[in-house]
DNA sequence: AACACATCCTGACTGC
DNA sequence: TGCAGTCAGGATGTGT
């Protein structure tokens, strides 16, 4: 389940090739992958052929690459500053691949780009379930006017640092964006009555954190995923944005967490982060802190990991 | 308005 | 062996 630290990893890991490489050609295997790019695939394949990469940027679990289009398609464009907005869902993969590699299972979409160097390379588009997308969308300002989001240091002072794909727009900073603001996350947190985690997973409030890295934080302080938010005491607040940030950290440095097979970097290589977990896939194992059964409860339609025992429901906490 | 829940989607796995 | 049923959960849309 592609959250902060997969896509992180597939940012960090496409940049060095994707990087002012240019399009040569794509292939659209299944057109669902597509379905966000609401003019349709011809005009998918229109629009990005000959396009130059500028970058690879992130924020949340949203990944885009500012385009300068192909002269031939420019002028049909208008002013518009285009993006190719990438989302993983629930599992999405990206390679990088040579073309003679052995064809991935259920590839969606195949990007052919030459890189700076000459060399030709396949960005290969993997989705099983057909949640993620790619589609080429609007740049248009942050709300703050600070960067859109996490790329590299060259971004500094380059026409699209500013900017974010119209869809990406509504989404807040995540936890590791150097803009990031916790005095306005923690003003959401106490107008909001819903568990916890229901909150930690709402992208308009923080992004970035998804099923796994919200069970994990929640274990980290002690904390029930249905505790109401606005009964946070700031301590606590404060306790779960620093737990949070650090297990994102941790986990970008072990290169994410594959869980299944739903995750791999751009070279198909699994994370390491899996071995740190201490609630998500736990169910029945002793917590590493009390020893007690680690316990699953279904929960919006999804698991909930916790220990019975550290993490108790509380009037306020 | 805030909140809760349904929906999309398919391969891997389980059990009979 | 084959088939039906179950499971995984990102984001978004709908209903209360």
């Amino acid at each position: 389940m592609p959250e902060l630290p997969e896509v992180e990893t597939v940012r960090a890991g496409l940049a060095p090739a994707l990087t002012n490489a240019r399009v040569l050609g794509i292939q659209i295997l299944d057109e669902r992958s597509l379905k966000r790019h609401l003019a349709g695939p011809r005009d998918f394949v229109r629009t990005l052929t000959g396009a130059k990469i500028l970058s690879v940027v992130r924020r949340g679990k949203f990944l885009w690459m500012p385009l300068e289009l192909d002269e031939s398609v420019r002028a049909a464009a208008g002013d518009k500053k285009l993006a190719l907005v990438g989302h993983l869902g629930m599992s999405g993969q990206m390679f990088l691949r040579k073309q003679s590699d052995p064809e991935d299972k259920l590839t969606r979409v195949v990007i052919s780009v030459e890189t700076p160097r000459g060399k030709a390379v396949e960005f290969r588009f993997i989705d099983q379930r057909i949640f993620g997308s790619l589609a080429i969308d609007e740049l248009v300002a942050t709300e703050d006017g600070k960067p859109g989001g996490f790329s590299n240091s060259s971004a500094a002072g380059k026409w699209w640092q500013n900017l974010i794909p119209s869809t990406a727009a509504h989404i807040a900073r995540d936890p590791l964006d150097e803009n990031f603001d916790s005095e306005l996350v923690r003003s959401k947190f106490a107008k909001k009555h819903s568990g916890i985690k229901r909150v930690l997973l709402d992208q308009q409030v923080l992004s970035g954190v998804g099923n796994i890295y919200a069970d994990e934080a929640l274990w980290a302080t002690k904390l029930h995923y249905d505790q109401p938010a606005d009964t946070l005491s700031r301590a606590s607040f404060d306790a779960l944005i620093v737990e949070v940030k650090r297990i994102l950290a941790a986990a970008v440095a072990e290169g994410g967490t594959s869980f299944d097979e739903q995750y791999k970097n751009v070279n198909g290589e699994s994370g390491y982060f899996e071995v740190s977990l201490n609630a998500y896939g736990m169910t029945d194992r002793p917590c590493n802190r009390c020893g007690r059964a680690i316990r699953r409860e279904s929960w919006m339609n999804r698991g909930s990991h916790f220990c019975p025992n550290c993490q108790k429901l509380r009037k306020r906490a």
